[in-house]
DNA sequence: GAAAAGATTACCT
DNA sequence: GGTAATCTTTTCC
C-alpha cells in the first residue's frame, strides 16, 4: 500500500512469524502481561496510515493500588479499564493522551515507550509522545486490540536479555512499588530514569 | 457549581 | 534541578 507500509513489511514484519496477542494474553496477572509485552509490536492503523512500534517500557496498574486510576471504582474516565481483557484504556491527562492494555478487570499496563520501527528505529519515549507518534487518540478509548484492524498487539520474537525493574513514573501515591518495567540495555532505551534503589 | 489534581511534556535556571 | 502550560475529570461544598 503505502511506502511506509511496505518499509515496515520488508524490514521488521516478515508474515511468517506474525503471532497476534488475544484475548487469553491479555487475561491473566498484570505483571506477567506487562512483562512480556517488552517486545511486543503495536500496530495502529489510522487513516489508511500503519504505524507500528516495538515496546520497550511498560508500567503495571494493578486492584487496590492507590496509583491507579481504577482504584476507587469505576468512573466515566476509567471505565475502559474494566471492559474486557485486551481492550484499549486511553485517557487525556493535560494536554496528551497515554494508552494503556487492560489485563484483568480493573488493572492495565501503560506503555510508556517504544521504538518506531517504519521511521529508522526512533524511540518514541513518554506514554504521550508514544501516542502521539503512532496516532492514537482519545477516541480509541476502549478499542479491542484482539479483534479487527484498527488496534493490535503482536508478540516479540524474542525474550529480552535483561528487564529492568523500577518505580512508577509521575505517580504520588504508591512511589515506591517495582512495578515499572524496561528492556535493559537495549538501544531504544537510552536512559530511562533510574532504577529502584535497593534498601531506600 | 467551584476548586483541585493530574499515570505529562517542554522549557527554564 | 524546578516549574508553567493547559484542560478535563473528579471531588467537594
Amino acid at each position: 500500500m503505502t511506502g511506509i507500509r511496505s518499509r515496515t513489511a520488508a524490514s521488521s514484519s516478515d508474515p511468517a512469524e506474525e503471532r497476534r496477542l488475544g484475548r487469553a494474553f491479555f487475561d491473566r496477572p498484570t505483571v506477567g502481561v506487562a512483562r512480556e509485552l517488552l517486545g511486543a509490536r503495536l500496530r495502529v492503523t489510522a487513516h489508511g496510515l500503519t504505524r507500528e512500534v516495538r515496546l520497550v517500557e511498560t508500567e503495571a496498574y494493578l486492584r487496590g493500588d492507590e496509583a491507579s486510576h481504577a482504584f476507587r471504582g469505576p468512573t466515566r474516565r476509567n471505565r475502559s479499564m474494566f471492559g474486557p481483557p485486551g481492550s484499549l484504556y486511553v485517557y487525556r491527562i493535560h494536554q496528551v493522551v497515554c494508552a494503556n492494555l487492560v489485563t484483568r478487570r480493573g488493572e492495565a499496563v501503560l506503555l510508556r515507550a517504544g521504538a518506531l520501527l517504519a521511521a529508522g528505529d526512533e524511540t518514541a519515549t513518554g506514554p504521550g509522545r508514544l501516542c502521539r507518534a503512532l496516532g492514537v487518540r482519545i477516541e480509541d478509548d476502549g478499542v479491542d486490540v484482539t479483534v479487527g484492524s484498527r488496534v493490535a498487539v503482536f508478540a516479540r520474537r524474542v525474550r529480552p536479555r535483561r528487564i529492568g525493574v523500577g518505580a512508577r513514573v509521575g505517580i504520588s501515591r504508591a512511589t515506591e512499588r517495582p512495578l515499572r518495567f524496561w528492556i535493559d540495555g537495549d538501544a531504544a532505551v537510552s536512559r530511562p530514569r533510574p532504577a529502584l534503589r535497593p534498601g531506600r
